[in-house]
DNA sequence: CGGATATACATTGACAGGCGAGGTACTTCG
DNA sequence: CGAAGTACCTCGCCTGTCAATGTATATCCG
């Protein structure tokens, strides 16, 4: 976990909105997700993961239900919305162009 | 100005300190140089500028002197030391593996 | 001269997101 | 039984952003 909390802030939702569009899933299971995804250098705290769920449960670009009573505990599995969808491919298309913005601002050439 | 503000959190101090490695300088002309640079889509607003000055000289990564009383209003310069050259470095160093990472969390792809 | 506009810096207070710390509940394994 | 793993949730602090507001100086126009 070596990347600084503040880079990675606005993303959250994101990220979230993204491991949503393979299917539903539940909290714990998309955080390891993302952990491996990123090789074990970056995973959601837990209180910052679960009021992102609530944000964007209130935001009408998640819905959740409990999952059926399987073996071990109760999970609560989250749903993206066609809002959810359109939210993010705006973010992604925003993320591309903050990229550049990044680039050609932190680039240290002169002119 | 179409670019969210929480994305750009976090590189506030590393796009001051870039305009500084280019020589000193104020704070208008700072930031009237990254308007320019990202053909006006993004700018930091004054409050937002003048609490990174403050944070930054705090930590050791720069310092400030008052302009010479030349035409115009007073200008406080400021200029980057070796730490904030060496935390430069570091941030480009995150800001390269942070884009990496989040390209690989937000694309879509099926594996 | 007077008022608008641009330059230039600074502070305050509200707000939002991240997260440490703490808590609940169930299961599995030794 | 107790520890560890799974899984969820909340409270309160901290930090960075920013709207609003204020200061001071210089220039331009009528």
């Amino acid at each position: 976990m070596s990347i600084s909390a503040d880079i990675l802030r606005g993303h959250t939702d994101t990220i979230i909105l993204t491991q949503l569009i393979h299917g539903d899933n539940y909290g714990y299971e998309i955080n390891k997700n993302v952990q491996q995804r990123t090789n074990g250098q970056y995973g959601f705290k837990e209180a910052t993961l679960y009021t992102a769920f609530k944000r964007l449960e209130q935001s009408g670009l998640i819905t959740s239900y409990w999952g059926e009573d399987g073996p071990g505990a109760r999970r609560r599995y989250y749903s993206i919305t066609e809002l959810g969808k359109q939210k993010w491919e705006e973010n992604c298309r925003e993320w591309e162009e903050t990229r550049k913005l990044i680039d050609s601002l932190i680039a240290a050439e002169e002119e």
